[in-house]
DNA sequence: TTGTTTGATGCAAGCGCTTGCATTTGATTG
DNA sequence: CAATCAAATGCAAGCGCTTGCATCAAACAA
């Protein structure tokens, strides 16, 4: 039998004999009241059922304990993780997440941000450094604290995020220390991805300061996924290239490479080394395990979120540092094949 | 510079010159308002850059807007997958999704459920049929729709979900057509899991049927994930089984055990057949591509999206009916091998 | 012109909770 | 015993938005 109407505040108050704000006071400021009553309006709470009316607290208060995120979409990446380590921070210090997940397209759309402000989030996490100006406008007008996740040192914020070149260059130079020359590389779109972009370059630049360029023939920018690393490496394969090592932008299209290879009964690493980035969970698991740089996803999202909590809590956060990367060297990688 | 204080719609009112009301009605029914009216709040409106203020709306309205979903942490699992497509489908009708992930501990706790009630959501998804009664209970007495995910025509309300056994018959005809008579089994804990264990009484009735049994020897029961997977596998390699195909609990306990049985050097599917459950994402970019169960993740989290969303539209939603699973037979699986 | 009708707005009462301030009560002190 | 004080509680004013009802002004009919 629902309810007819919620019990409220009053309902207790009333079955209690005090009044509403006794009540309110029980509930969030103990100490001021006496043991006596306190049981007393536990018990009656206890007796109906109550469970407190945020909006209406959300209200009174002018805060509502939830933090916005605003991450894309999804399917086939590091970012549940990233998300679930927010989360994770956030609930243990009493803070729910209000995730919105728009797809591409609408991403950078201000009307998803303002939608997550409507329902009053006190403070936002955002993916990357690259928003609209709307969307910083927004954010200052309405005097709320943000954090740009996976981002470093961005003008527009503060951010948290890890350095792009540091990875790259533990990746390239893995492989320039193995006696690799020739090296391609298959990477998300960069037209639309500021991520793909950052990790892209910071591959080039690796490479230029260890002498190398990009073998063209073996660089493909597609999207990100297995099935798009499958594709590119046979393409990669088909077009007979120099390349002995592929770099990949991250661990899907590497596993996706790899399978191609092994489709194509190319030897990994004796005849072919694969190297990505992110170290996703997967990574061990693949044939052959895979040699990756990682990334500090789950740290980002502890971090943002305390971050956050810190500005909340009227506390100075110091703009967070930029969090470590590692190379964890696997299997998929192996010295340059003899010249035959 | 922060706003001292957000715009209110009685700021909005003022600028335009009209009453709060119809700033309110121009923003909900525009039909009711004169065009003129109309385009100088909107403009006032958009001057200001008002947003509006959820937590007085949902007191006012006694509605949110919010879904909320409790679904225990996915680290690695399914569940990202199913979260987001609720997300999606619920966003499609300007619903919003609150996330809650509590760990596996406070996953039954009901003072999670009464979190989510706190903040005002309209209806609530939860993960599995097995709830503590007090769960049941603050549902119904506050008279909010709700839907069990990954549940199968449960007593205890709405579930949307599949049958397990069918997909259990799938798995098991498939082995026993293949000519297997000793089968090994690595699943998740049945005594902690409720979705671990109706998958595995479904393997051991959809044996019994074909006439099989398990290779006790080769069965064991441990985390989800790839590690338990590589080490379960190692673990039943050391026994030298009888077994010639092992079921896994799911793709992630597959994955690891396909990486040992490499390791091991013992070839799939010729002296081993490995199958699963689930068709994630990195199914067939294992080595060999696995052969496996899929099931209706996505579809899962869309149909209970749709569900809910239909309760809340007064809609009399009957219960959504099973959801179809199949088997994907890939390459980790084939004949068994002739005797030796 | 005057009485009707109708569409467009204004008014004001909540929605349930918090909190500053006033009040009460019992304890303490001179 | 009266005066004083502190602790405990009640009161009531918001917080910003929605909405039923009253009002008002054109537009129309008579």
């Amino acid at each position: 039998m629902p309810a007819a109407r919620p019990v409220s505040l009053a309902d207790v108050a009333a079955l209690a004999g005090v009044s509403a704000g006794t009540v309110s006071r029980v509930l969030s400021r103990p100490d001021m009241i006496s043991a006596a009553t306190s049981q007393k309006v536990l018990a009656a709470a206890e007796r109906l059922g109550y469970v407190a009316n945020g909006a209406a607290r959300a209200l009174a208060l002018r805060k509502s304990r939830t933090i916005g995120a605003l991450v894309p979409r999804f399917g086939s990446s590091s970012f549940p993780t990233l998300v679930q380590a927010m989360e994770s921070a956030l609930a243990a210090q009493g803070y729910t997440l209000l995730l919105s997940a728009p797809d591409h397209a609408r991403a950078q759309d201000p009307a998803v941000l303002r939608a997550l402000l409507e329902r009053g989030v006190d403070a936002v996490a955002l993916l990357g450094a690259e928003q609209p100006a709307a969307v910083f406008n927004m954010l200052h007008q309405h005097g709320i604290p943000f954090v740009l996740l996976w981002a470093l040192a961005s003008p527009q914020g503060p951010s948290v995020g890890f350095d792009e070149h540091q990875a790259a260059a533990l990746v390239v130079d893995h492989l320039a220390d193995l006696g690799h020359q020739f090296i391609g590389f298959i990477g998300g779109k960069t037209s639309d991805n500021e991520r793909a972009r950052r990790r892209f370059s910071g591959v080039l630049q690796a490479m230029a300061r260890r002498g190398l360029t990009l073998c063209t023939e073996a660089h493909i920018e597609t999207e990100y996924g297995f099935e798009p690393g499958f594709k590119a490496m046979q393409t990669v394969l088909a077009r007979q290239t120099a390349a002995t090592a592929m770099v990949c932008g991250n661990d899907y299209l590497a596993a996706g490479a790899l399978s191609a290879l092994d489709a194509a009964g190319v030897a990994v690493p004796v005849r072919m080394s694969v190297i990505s980035f992110n170290d996703n969970d997967f990574a061990p698991y693949l044939h052959p395990p895979l040699t990756t740089a990682r990334v500090p996803i789950r740290e980002m999202g502890e971090t943002a979120a305390r971050y956050l909590l810190d500005c909340l809590s009227g506390e100075p956060p110091s703009e967070p540092l930029p969090l470590p990367v590692e190379l964890v060297p696997r299997r998929s990688t192996g010295p340059v094949p003899a010249s035959d």
